[in-house]
DNA sequence: AAGTAGATCAACCGCCAGCAA
DNA sequence: TTTGCTGGCGGTTGATCTACT
């Protein structure tokens, strides 16, 4: 037995939208609201399904949407995001003020793949063409579900408080890269990068530092004093020990030298 | 001007998680 | 615990646009 579908398809149109459909869309929510959109078209009188009217609204009509070209820095923070958070686009989006999913990941197919090949680097795993080649069995590294999950948790939480941030709100992010082992509460935080060569050509060897929350390693220099959440740029995150200290996008870059292996 | 190939991006499809009954 | 519904997500498609011959 097949699935059932979202809703009536031989009564609703398919394909671009129209002006006036457009019309109708925004004013419904304009004056209902997001509601249950699989009841939406009804209501609106729109001959479309509620999955398509969800879309539709949300990657083309939201007010609050930024159109236009994708900016360097913007560009610089879907990269370090992807390297960190794989094909998550919403997660992503999250991150980027005025962007949508839809809109990332389209823009990342058609542009950034190509520009980061063209600097030698697989976008797949943002390592480098010629290791990426040499080896069959790419992975994204093991930590990636441990960081997704922090950042959904972080999301959610911060969706639901509007409290003061310890955190820069600041929001074209900070994504720096950390390194975390937490000897109190390691099932909850404890994470690592076992699978990550690190035998990298640009990499100079790894040097702890004791008595710090975090730190990492940027351009040879230490920044000290970040805490995980910070350094994923979540805000107000529960997790955040450093007093929201925090440290611009333009000096943050993704550095796998301080994840540390096992 | 016409044809073609490649690029772009809006929209669709199917899967999955969360939730309620 | 199971089932069905819904919203959300990521992958993919295909219509349209643009550049080139």
């Amino acid at each position: 037995m097949g699935r059932s579908p979202c809703c009536e398809k031989a009564h609703t149109n398919k394909g671009a939208w129209t002006k006036e459909e457009d019309e109708r869309l925004i004013a419904y929510i304009r004056a209902n609201g997001e509601g249950c959109w699989r009841s939406l078209p009804k209501a609106a009188s729109l001959l479309r399904c509620g999955k398509s009217c969800r879309l539709r609204w949300i990657n083309y009509l939201r007010p609050d949407l930024k159109r236009g070209n994708f900016t360097e820095e913007e560009d610089e923070l879907i990269i370090k995001l992807h390297s960190l958070l794989g094909n998550k686009w919403s997660l992503i989006a999250a991150r980027l003020p005025g962007r949508t999913d839809n809109e990332i990941k389209n823009y990342w197919n058609t542009h950034i793949k190509r520009k980061l090949i063209s600097r030698g680097t697989d976008p797949a795993t943002h390592r480098p063409l010629h290791e990426a080649q040499a080896n069959n069995t790419i992975s994204f590294f093991k930590g990636e579900n441990k960081i997704v999950e922090f950042v959904k948790r972080e999301d959610e939480r911060n969706k639901s408080s509007s409290s003061s941030s310890c955190c820069s709100s600041n929001s074209s992010e900070k994504l720096l890269i950390w390194r975390r082992s937490e000897e109190d509460d390691d099932e909850k935080m404890k994470w690592r990068c076992p699978d990550l060569n690190l035998e990298l050509s640009i990499s100079p060897p790894f040097e702890k530092k004791e008595d710090l929350c975090d730190y990492n390693v940027l351009n040879g220099e230490a920044l000290i004093g970040l805490c995980f959440s910070c350094k994923l740029g979540v805000k107000n995150s529960s997790e955040c020990k450093c007093g929201g200290v925090f440290l611009g996008l333009s000096r943050g870059v993704l550095d796998y030298r301080s994840l540390e292996t096992n």
